[in-house]
DNA sequence: GGCGTATGAATGAAGG
DNA sequence: CCTTCATTCATACGCC
């Protein structure tokens, strides 16, 4: 987490809380990411992303801001904790079968989901449909995967997110077209 | 507790869990552990086993997996939890003490049970002589939390599970003497 | 039959 | 990167 992960305010002791603002959260210390924002991260992540440079977090931060609270380290720990126990969780799902016990035939999922290549991804952000449950998953993503290998290897690839206003704008939507156009290499 | 749902910003509410089981009966969607599993999960805490390893987690999970459904992460939650909430409880303690305390606590059995060195650990494991859910004595929980104090203790250990098949037995017990014979080290 | 507690499950945040 | 701590969410169970 070191690295280059300078200016991210990660060293610092416990920046204690910090009221929120950004109208969401605005609970506790800790970062409690909006649905919006999970669900860019884990396209991003799909969409083979696994370590972002600090350009890459602090890129992805802004963008994310506009669906409430967040900071850099907040992209990088979610990248690394997502990472993490992606692994560990196929090391944990995964064994057991080989195990010869009398019986226990158990189900095993092994789903493996490396989507690692080229992949130009195009998906429009609604943005927060005000008030509360916004459950409407409409998203239209448009994935073009190119999956064809499944190893940890960052091929060069590029993801575009494009967010028009789609939203049927009801109260204060302050929110020009989030335009979240990404380019890893 | 958990006023201030934000505007925006609700929690995952979960996907309905709709599947509850295809109706055999049992109840999917959150492990259930037996007693019998418990008990093995506490003794073994108790003989000083707080963070097991991968290797671990699975024989354990192996071996339990007589006695019901259950999965390698189960067997990690537990232990993440119990020693979390050992933790928590006695933290909690001190901040009682000070402040005005409002209720009466459940159980404040602090019995310093330090395994330092090795330890051997032998202890019978009773089948489970019940068909489906017939649980035999839920109503008398004979959970005998013992607080260790040794924190971060990483001396050598063994534990060796045997279920003999003696013991002060009740009636069918359907299951080949099992032989947990776990080594932690 | 609605609550309060116990606990499984999840995840953010760090440390090493 | 891997492991661990802490907090929280969700749910099963017991109580009134």
């Amino acid at each position: 987490m070191d690295e280059g992960m300078s200016g991210f305010g990660l060293k610092p002791t416990r920046p204690a809380a910090a009221a929120a603002g950004g109208g969401g959260g605005a609970k506790c210390g800790r970062w409690n990411p909006t649905n919006e924002q999970v669900k860019v991260l884990t396209d991003l992540f799909r969409s083979g992303l696994r370590t972002p440079t600090t350009d890459q977090i602090q890129k992805i931060s802004s963008q994310l801001s506009f669906y409430g609270k967040i900071e850099s380290k907040n992209v990088f720990y979610w990248f690394q904790n997502h990472k993490a126990r992606e692994r560990q969780k196929r090391r944990r799902v995964y064994v057991e079968n080989d195990h010869h016990l009398n019986h226990v035939p158990k189900q095993q999922h092994l789903v493996e989901v490396c989507e690692t290549g080229r992949v130009v991804e195009t998906l429009q952000l609604f943005p927060v449909n005000s008030l509360a449950f916004s459950d409407c998953d409409q998203s239209e993503k448009t994935k073009v995967f190119t999956s064809d290998e499944c190893k940890e290897n960052a091929s060069p690839y590029t993801t575009i997110y494009t967010c028009g206003t789609e939203m049927e704008n009801h109260y204060h939507h302050r929110h020009p077209s989030l335009d979240l156009r990404l380019s890893f290499m």
